[in-house]
DNA sequence: TTGAAAGCGCTAACAA
DNA sequence: TTGTTAGCGCTTTCAA
């Protein structure tokens, strides 16, 4: 159908190697036919076929993007965005192409990563989520196929580059941003226990606490689906206890704002009653109401890193696995306020 | 490096070709032999190169996705993640990929869908979004490139099939809904009005309006870009005129929200105040405060049925431009009230 | 029903 | 500096 190489090639009076070359902007070539053959390029309209360079490379410019199943959907979709943004950034700086995973169930995702390993879809692919006991990374550790994951990975910490944030630091902080207030009993919310995020911020949460001198209970922890029936009972429970929490350290800031909803149908209000903090600072938690005192994760720059990650690591099988921190930064709103000391009389 | 077609046939004991044959499972080829190859297949751990088989049969079983630049992210999020949640899973099902577009301003995404076309990267493209006067269109127009829209087409409606909800209907029932409940002062707030999306939603508020006999005025109609920091301003001066609204009609949930929260901030409390209806039921209008009387257009089911059609299109060239209308429903929760027609004495 | 061989469009080693 | 040529892995016509 298209232009080919041949056709430029003849209309610049050169050989197909040659315009080949022209392409790839090789040195030894001179200026006179460089000129010569973009003209023709330009002329004819050519477009390198895709395919058959891939084919002939043996790399095709591209990255695979595995998000995880959306049955939490809710929890994952802000993020998903902001970090694409992030990841399309650079791709499309470094000419690089984006393929997703499809598939809705975690089998059709696995199935969808095969495609794109097996089929060379790819050259490298960046997991978007980090989960206990994943399949999909235990493929790509196994293929030895350059990946990296946003997020802390459950294990072969040090053979996996990563892009995380500190996130144990980032719940000892926001954490203590509500000790400082004079909280003193603080639940803490999570989402999904097998994602390691949840269990890094839930670790922070604790230490922030012990640190303290303030008890951990069970009664303050919970991991349910908030975003789903469930979270409405569990939320009126914590809040039946003899001695309900003032603070919540909620891993999400959709999540938080889920709570702030039911909490104000039990008749309590943030920060007046009860104090929130949270994570990720999607857009939604700078207009809700009260605006959401979150830790601002920086999607977009884990999206970016990650990015320029793989592409290293596709451009150097040796480079060695990584870990990239990116900072975090409290952004301060109106979701806490200062409470009275139970204990200090 | 990996396992080619050849060696799959020697361990087979045929041909190369035969072996392409069972893979497309081509009926003239003995059962045996299917057997026979499918076992090497196995036995080897084959799987086809993806490149090879796009170049010889110049067809990539590939889906191009091109999205709006997001500079009014805001706007853009929910809606993207649950509208490829819908592409995905149609995909996946028809076995096709998905490709996205990269970039960040409109001419870097035009240059990605270029890229796609010319590079002969996917078979068919869908946009996630209608604008006046786009770029991208045109050029897939031109191109005679298989495409679908979502959304509603600017012009030559009839020639680019489109998957849409009756949009202008949707928006007369949902303001219909505020004039039932009594309200005659009814502004409206859009978003960008390049989209052809805020034009037929205004369209409808405004042919509801005149059906009840009320009058449209221009100091009714907003169309800043809310979630940024002219907002603010937009609707302190709508709160200020002699005769403010009691009723709003607002293009976007998440926009609703942002302006649930300067409404708060101007001591104006929804619903009691004032009344808002709003588009696209994603997540979070479920669980703002109050709960969002929207219309759910059914995001993922305008993604399903864009894949489909693109699918369908890339199949059979001749496939006549169609347009998809994606049934619509209002919920109702609690962001209206009634009022008192102030008319009536 | 199967095999041999040409070719998809491009790259890269080898020659010139 | 440039041309010739042999593949990359697969599909498909043509022949057997």
């Amino acid at each position: 159908m298209g232009i080919t190489i041949k056709d430029v090639a003849k209309a610049a009076n050169v050989a197909p190697s040659t315009v080949s070359r022209v392409i790839a902007d090789h040195s030894r070539i001179s200026e006179n036919t460089k000129k010569r053959v973009r003209k023709a390029m330009k002329d004819l309209g050519y477009h390198p076929n895709v395919n058959a360079r891939n084919l002939a490379n043996k790399s095709t410019q591209a990255l695979g993007i595995v998000m995880k199943s959306s049955t939490d959907k809710a929890l994952q979709n802000p993020f998903f965005s902001e970090v694409l943004r992030g990841i399309s950034s650079i791709a499309h700086q470094e000419e690089h192409s984006l393929f997703i995973s499809t598939g809705e169930t975690q089998d059709e995702i696995y199935e969808s990563v095969e495609r794109m390993v097996f089929g060379n879809q790819v050259d490298g692919i960046i997991l978007l989520y980090s989960q206990v006991n994943d399949q999909v990374t235990d493929f790509l550790l196994e293929k030895e196929f350059p990946f990296v994951l946003i997020g802390k990975p459950y294990n072969q910490i040090d053979s996996i580059t990563h892009v995380d944030n500190d996130n144990v630091t980032a719940s000892i902080d926001i954490t203590n941003h509500l000790i400082e207030q004079g909280h003193e009993r603080i639940a803490f919310i999570g989402g999904d226990t097998d994602l390691v995020v949840t269990l890094d911020r839930m670790r922070g949460y604790e230490l922030a606490l012990e640190k303290a001198g303030l008890p951990i209970k069970d009664e303050y922890h919970i991991h349910e689906e908030f975003l789903k029936s469930g979270g409405r009972d569990a939320v009126h429970q914590l809040f039946q206890l003899d001695q309900p929490p003032t603070g919540l350290v909620i891993v999400d800031d959709l999540m938080s704002i889920g709570v702030m909803t039911m909490l104000e149908e039990l008749g309590y209000q943030v920060p007046q009653d009860v104090s929130i903090v949270s994570f990720n600072n999607v857009y939604i938690s700078e207009i809700s109401r009260p605006p959401l005192t979150t830790v601002d994760v920086n999607i977009h720059g884990l999206g970016c890193q990650a990015a320029k990650c793989v592409i290293e690591k596709v451009n150097n099988v040796d480079e060695p696995a990584k870990r990239i921190i990116v900072p975090f930064d409290i952004k301060k709103r109106q979701s806490t306020r200062e409470t009275k000391r139970a204990s200090s009389p």
